[in-house]
DNA sequence: CTTTATTGTCATAAAGAAGTCATAAAAGTG
DNA sequence: CACTTTTATGACTTCTTTATGACAATAAAG
């Protein structure tokens, strides 16, 4: 449940500074130099989100961003921009041509973290590693721990992964599909009804809390959890 | 389990009172006058923190702090930066270029101390040796001592340092490699499974004092001490 | 230089989870 | 209501992960 995030940038000591502040943040920092090799990276294995710096030697990133946006398996990867401070007006055209958000070189790690975490919040919720509170269930990531009225909730691995999803999504249907590929990952070849299983042992586990109907199914569809 | 501190100063008259503060304050001073030399000293061994002054004859402060953020063996030893009053502006600097804590001369050696502990609290929670108490076990790292209900309980020297480390960062969890780094250090290539062991063998030793599930296995995650 | 402690590793046992499938149950449909 | 489609559930097997005991190497103590 930990967020990869690209990192594309030729000057080694800006990468490496990011990449360990982000590691240091909990998240999985993946380093490249440059764009050509940023696009190997991404066609083996999707990262969450790209760290991107606007001048590249080679292909820029500008172009990068296109083609990464063009391509409908790695279109909807979300992308922070790194630019020089004068360069206002590659601002806009950076949020023109695709990317999520921006950021002006020199910038604090801090801040960078922070943005990432709301792109991150808005885009894939369940990355984000915040203890978050529904209906008196209490889930937090870093304690892997889930509470019910601070009672202590044994829960297993892929239930809390499951939870942790449906809570940080709450109000939305999600197909079988759509969360076979957000728990289990996008290259597993499990069967659908194989969360149905497991939406079974997540709500007999909830049970004990007495909100084992929390997680409705929506019938021809798949699964929402109400927050409400 | 004291600290080594690593004091990169150029002048000496501040080199050696900082270097006494800190041995009076349970320390382990480190004296460097220069950053080449400085540079020596980590390659042999790491330090648990770093002072760092800005101005410096030779190599900078800030390129100091930008090799040493930019070797993965040393990218984690925490850096506080000293700058003169006037440097304002170098305090975002250096907190961007990778500093955890500045402070401006002149300062006082309470206040050092204190920021040292601070950020060694933060990033190395198990070095500061204060006495820690939960659920009637009582560990002090400065005696090395571990009692239950003022019962001394005979406990090895790994397994003491890490009851420590957990007892310091309770209701955490910990990936088998995160206790690996704190308790082995970041060099070593031990195997994963030996955290195993020793986990097994603390809690055979917390045994005699009814504690032995203290320290609870998070299946496909790591370990976790709850504090209540 | 013995003797004793401590360490890390390994093989094996034990425990826990995961995925599949067959069948029951429920929800739509006409 | 009879029939079809979809979901829930329990059982079973297989796969992973963790616990444990034993051992050899090393370090520390006497």
């Amino acid at each position: 449940m930990v967020a990869n995030i690209l990192i594309v940038e030729d000057e080694e000591s800006i990468l490496e500074l990011i990449a360990i502040n982000l590691h240091q943040a909990g998240f999985n920092p993946i380093r490249s130099l440059n764009a050509e090799y940023a696009e190997n990276i991404i066609s083996e294995a999707l990262p969450d989100l790209i760290i991107l710096d606007w001048m590249l030697p080679g292909m820029s990133g500008v172009e990068f961003v296109k083609r990464v946006r063009g391509n409908s398996n790695t279109k909807k990867v979300p992308i922070i921009m790194l630019t020089a401070k004068s360069d206002e007006s590659n601002k806009l055209k950076g949020l023109d041509i695709g990317a999520d958000d921006y950021m002006t070189k020199p910038f604090s790690p801090k801040e960078l973290i922070a943005r990432i975490k709301a792109v991150l919040r808005r885009k894939n919720p369940e990355l984000v590693d915040e203890p978050i509170s529904i209906k008196g269930l209490a889930l937090d990531p870093n304690k892997h721990l889930l509470q019910y009225n601070n009672k202590t909730i044994t829960i297993g691995p892929t239930e809390f992964k499951l939870l942790n999803f449906f809570m940080k999504n709450p109000d939305r249907v999600f197909s079988r599909n759509q969360i076979l590929d957000k728990i289990w990952g996008n290259k597993s070849n499990i069967d659908d009804r194989t969360v149905d299983v497991h939406i079974k042992r997540l709500r007999d586990t909830l049970k004990v809390s007495g909100q084992e109907s929390l997680i409705k199914t929506i019938r021809g569809i798949g699964y929402r959890l109400s927050k409400d």
